[in-house]
DNA sequence: TTGTAAGCGTTATCAG
DNA sequence: CTGATAACGCTTACAA
């Protein structure tokens, strides 16, 4: 009663011709070869027997897989299932179907995850968790396999992918802060590990710079992970700072309500003590108390651009640089005037 | 330069045997048919060549593909990511890839979706997508594909799944508010096309009857979607009820986001004027101003039991009864007790 | 214990 | 234009 699946066979003998006969008729590439009247008693028969090529057999012929592995660090954090989508609007459509992995930003994991996408065949890989020193990135160019990466990138000459304008936020962040009088600006910088986390510290000391601040190393907090809770022990450190910062800004959102958190502790109140602001505009932080300004990142937007690159090198063309999207500064009531006494 | 890579027949020619003797050495279920000495040898050959087995050669020949295709309304909704998590930590160990498909509640997309997965091969189906009257959910059932719903169901004789246990969170909600002294208590009932609707309105009025309260037609407004728009929509009309309503319950966290929204455009406040609850308690809405009372389903767990579910399928298990999972009241800032003029 | 060979469903090359 | 045939890389009876 568990009828198999129709196959080309299958349908070559209802018609009575050839199997190739078959697969020719139903490629769009090679229909033309085929009289159009036959090529339309298959078409129907195909569409009797309910007819699904199927894909390993097609994988297997032709080396590939039209599967393109996605490696998030972890997809239960917000920023990512935007991208996700984007990857998946523009490469369903093409037929090719997205396997996305969690790595957890775990070396073992992530060369499990690795060894099982090759294993499969993936024709490109969309990688999400670079880290600025990467091998295993390093491996992947170096055995010619198109990869992309997006948001976090390596320094790895060739590696094409997508970033946001960190030096566009941050700028953008740091000129709102010194218009609202603040001048003791302190930050919260991503792990060193990551590109974000250090370009977002190197261009928030070139943000001030511009304005002819320097920061004080005693407002400058490094944190370990892109968590509240290391937000909230940074946060501590700084407002120990002596003077106190007036402004923190955050190297993500969720180092942001951290620091918050830090302050509600700390009895002091945000923005009239001090502002605070993140980056990456999350879902719902407009809705918190205080809403938080913020930078918007166009996930979504890098995950349909990672997309396309991906599909170009898989046919063949040369990695493209990466490309730099740019980001918008949200103002929010997180931030405000530097407070008089201070 | 661009080696391909090695396969079967590579290793065994490098130790110099044949290969169905390498495939043997490999499969942990055949070892035992080898000469230790031999495999070991051929292990390490393997390993040297750095041996990956090819996915879609297998699948071909096994019929079984290690794949699960999971479709979701919509990655980006936060209630799915940690169901996909939870999925992804059960499988990944076991050598099987998630393959997630968004359908947008989308008749068409989800047909299409359906086609690439089965065409794919995948050895079950998860679907977060169902609808109450689902033509094809009964479909696949009729096929005997392995397919498990989590989170909304339908009304099928033979559907394995798991839920959450929309009773007793009512029942917890509805005792919270009349602990509160609401005695006219609003709700906001989801589209009625989804169990998750549906029986919340359900179990919303079984709640009531339990306190000795029937609720007033005019208390309760039918949504079209689980969204702040409609949240925001429905509370217009509870609003105008007379006597007003003094607790809303929403469908989900966004319908009471959006009545949230509303109460705020006429003036009112939460929870002085009005008491509002959410439901899934979705990542943030305890930051929110005011913080959600809600209902927290167990999502990311939801998937671990799914994905077992879907294991035990594949094995040829018939199909468990849905199983029910237990959910917890929240109770935070955005309810009170009723104020007294009212 | 190991080798042989068939076949999974395709595509692609070569004849006719 | 259509048919025959050889892979693609693997598992698995069956033989030795």
């Amino acid at each position: 009663m568990i009828r198999r699946a129709a196959t080309l066979r299958d349908v070559a003998q209802m018609v009575g011709v050839h199997l190739s006969t078959v697969s020719r008729a139903l490629d769009p590439r090679t229909r033309h070869l085929i009289t159009p009247e036959l090529a339309e008693r298959i078409r129907s028969a195909a569409q009797e027997l309910s007819y699904r090529p199927n894909a390993q057999a097609y994988s297997l012929r032709t080396r590939r897989s039209h599967s393109i592995g996605v490696l998030v660090p972890d997809i239960t954090n917000p920023i990512f299932p935007p991208m996700v989508r984007g990857l998946e609007d523009v490469l369903a459509p093409r037929h090719y179907v997205t396997l996305v992995v969690n790595t957890d930003d775990d070396g073992g994991k992530t060369q499990d995850a690795l060894n099982m996408l090759r294993g499969r065949g993936v024709d490109a890989l969309v990688v999400a968790c670079a880290l600025r020193d990467d091998p295993m990135l390093a491996g992947l160019l170096a055995a010619h396999v198109p990869v992309i990466a997006v948001n976090r990138v390596a320094e790895l000459t060739g590696l094409g992918g997508v970033v946001h304008d960190d030096a566009q936020g941050m700028a953008a962040l740091v000129a709102h802060l010194v218009g609202l009088g603040h001048r003791r600006i302190a930050h919260i910088a991503g792990p060193g590990a990551l590109s974000t986390g250090a370009s977002r510290l190197a261009t928030f000391h070139a943000a001030l710079a511009v304005h002819g601040l320097a920061a004080d190393p005693a407002c400058i907090a490094q944190s370990q992970r892109f968590s509240e809770a290391e937000g909230e022990r940074c946060a501590e450190v700084l407002l120990q700072a002596k003077p106190r910062p007036t402004a923190i800004v955050g190297g993500n959102d969720l180092l942001a309500l951290g620091a918050l958190r830090a302050l509600r502790r700390h009895g002091l109140s945000c923005p009239h003590d001090i502002s605070i602001t993140g980056y990456n505009d999350m879902p719902f932080v407009d809705r918190l108390d205080p809403p938080l300004t913020t930078v918007r990142i166009a996930t979504y937007e890098a995950g349909r651009i990672a997309a396309g690159l991906a599909l170009r090198q898989i046919e063949g063309e040369a990695p493209a640089p990466i490309e730099t999207l740019p980001v918008e500064l949200i103002v929010r009531g997180s931030t405000g005037k530097v407070s008089s006494k201070a």
